[in-house]
DNA sequence: CGGGTAAGATAGTAATCACTTACTATCTAT
DNA sequence: ATAGATAGTAAGTGATTACTATCTTACCCG
């Protein structure tokens, strides 16, 4: 029989299901991972997995909260550690797309979530998570701006729009490529286009 | 009893389906979309789709038809009709808007074929639109390139990528608003950073 | 060493899905 | 007027889904 972890603490069993379903996520449609998918990959039958989350939403919610302490990290990690303004949008920028090369099924999530009718609490998470992210930039712009690193007239909110839509313009070219590591081999040509878009005028 | 148009000709019924999944897809996940709401939408019930259809897969199919030729054809008029290749790029930018705010399930629908594991005909379609439509603007680019509009050193299918991906970030600024109108309202700014971006030095 | 408990397997359940079958109404052409 | 084709309804089918009820095993602690 195959039983390869008996008796995990109770966190670490959440750890490995949240592991589990990105995994799955970077290999088919999010929306059609089942629970029995979840406890294969786990190497648990399908039942087993209710004695650990009370429903499947429930799983959703904790890959969430995974998603938005692991990618916000790194980005608010790669920000404070960089030495201006606009060095601190292309290291997040770049820690970023690190993160989605790892986890190339959790953008995909994320949007997935959102374009989900009923309001769940995964898909609020999201929102605050996306919208803290964009205060952040946000506020970096203009940091920038009243530094002179960055053009004065600059419309921040849009700026930062923009900043994650080439992300996920990135994520789309990989989808069509076939291809995750396409994601960073485009991304520095990208964020050069951007850079030039909110940088002042030389 | 409800029969609103009964026996419409063969291909109005195709059409009014392509409209009822559009509209549906506006509301809710695409993926979640099953033949009995079609059939609701449209007035019929779900059997009465297979007699039109031979799978739910042909009816996407139909869908993914619909929107390449109707999203290309107002995008290439757009570019046609503008003096110079920088004025086509906002055109063409305007364009996609407009029709993304008209119909708000597209772009959730080619996102979700994009992602899906298996090679389905309707996924191929979306990627032969998407790199038509990159390979479109990268031309465009070229030319305003030679012309001395946008900047000679610009990476061109960067540049492609990151006007793709500003459309997607203005949708998903708008899933999290939970407001499709943001887009247009928003949609100017994003594109003067954009531009800015890929104009040549005044 | 033995009993309690947590975590697993097994085998269900009702609901929902795409799709089918069998029959019926309506339009059109001869 | 009527036969044939087309387009509809109603009621299924089997497969799949999230979730549950019941039994079993491994581990901890006194």
């Amino acid at each position: 029989m195959n039983t390869p972890s008996r008796n995990l603490p109770a966190h670490k069993r959440r750890a490995v299901t949240v592991e589990a379903v990105v995994e799955l996520a970077a290999e088919q449609n999010p929306t059609d991972i089942t629970t029995a998918a979840i406890a294969q990959r786990m190497g648990l039958t399908q039942g087993a997995l209710f004695r650990h989350f009370p429903s499947k939403t429930a799983i959703l919610e904790a890959v969430m909260e995974w998603v938005a302490d692991r990618l916000l990290g790194r980005v608010v990690k790669a920000i404070e550690a960089a030495p201006s303004p606009l060095a601190a949008l292309e290291a997040a920028f770049m820690a970023h797309i690190d993160f989605v090369v790892q986890h190339p099924g959790v953008p995909r999530m994320l949007f997935g979530e959102l374009q989900r009718a009923e309001e769940s609490p995964a898909k609020l998470m999201v929102r605050t998570m996306i919208r803290g992210y964009s205060a952040r930039l946000q506020r970096l712009i203009e940091d920038g701006k009243s530094q002179g690193e960055l053009a004065p007239d600059l419309d921040a909110a849009a700026a930062a729009t923009l900043f994650i839509g080439s992300i996920q313009g990135l994520v789309m070219q990989s989808l069509i490529a076939g291809d995750v590591k396409s994601i960073r081999t485009n991304a520095p040509d990208v964020f050069a286009v951007y850079r030039r878009g909110i940088r002042s005028a030389p």
